[in-house]
DNA sequence: GTAAGCCTTCCAGTTACTGGAAGCTCAAGA
DNA sequence: TCTTGAGCTTCCAGTAACTGGAAGGCTTAC
């Protein structure tokens, strides 16, 4: 399979397919006329990325993951730990973003929004309290 | 006052506030020395751009705050603007996060997470559906 | 005078791609 | 058979927003 159709089946460009190449993450055949070849083991593991990177694991803990993937030896454990500390990644940039929404949002719903230029937003940014 | 002094005032590190100089966001005065001459409105304008990025405002975005902070003309809508479409956004990213947090935590709750190499997580990133 | 601590510039690296150019290969149609 | 277009190759450069480090100048205190 070329690349072109691989991309298809697994969902991600060629251009990132050829990236992850580069990169040490998952290497292809290559056919007679230099054509990179994939076999339908190869497209799962690019599905298998495409799926964990979408999940908000970084390419590093898709390289982790790949190895527990293909380790048949492999004991759940060491899957586990790296879910849960990415679920704890991801509270944590929940929270950190509810933060945000909070700040904004007193700024927003404060500012009369029309032609003056008298702004809390502004303010607020500025560290003026009075806002 | 030297860019030290200015980082410590505005809680931007040095590198950062040469880095907004090389890209045109912040401009400051050279004293004889060559040194960088920062003044108190400087500061402001320092702190101002740190509490935006730290409120998820692009460096671009800060760029056209930067212009609205200064311009005593603007209308208070365009502030608002920005900033609703900027709370938009937030709101967007939250969705997804827990979107992502819903999948993985599914995952991470069905994985026994022992010595045995059945995973459910691992299974659940390859597309078995019989996780 | 010399040592520490600041400042300067410049270059390179980070993350995870993405775009584009130059050129080769392959399949289909006139 | 020739050509055209799609798809493939490599390589170089750029993105966002810094960050680290090297090499060297300035300042201040002892």
């Amino acid at each position: 399979m070329n690349i072109g159709a691989a991309a298809r089946h697994s969902g991600l460009p060629p251009k990132t397919i050829r990236y992850y190449e580069e990169i040490g993450l998952l290497k292809a055949d290559r056919a007679q006329n230099g054509y990179r070849d994939y076999s339908g083991e190869d497209v799962h593991r690019l599905r298998f990325v495409q799926r964990a990177r979408g999940l908000g694991f970084s390419v590093e803990e898709c390289r982790q993951l790949l190895s527990l993937y293909g380790n048949s030896g492999r004991e759940s454990s060491d899957v586990k730990a790296l879910a849960s500390a990415k679920l704890t990644e991801i509270d944590r940039k929940i929270e950190e973003l509810k933060g945000l929404r909070k700040t904004l949002s007193h700024l927003v719903a404060s500012c009369h929004g029309d032609d003056r230029p008298e702004c809390p937003i502004i303010d607020g940014l500025a560290g003026r309290t009075d806002a």
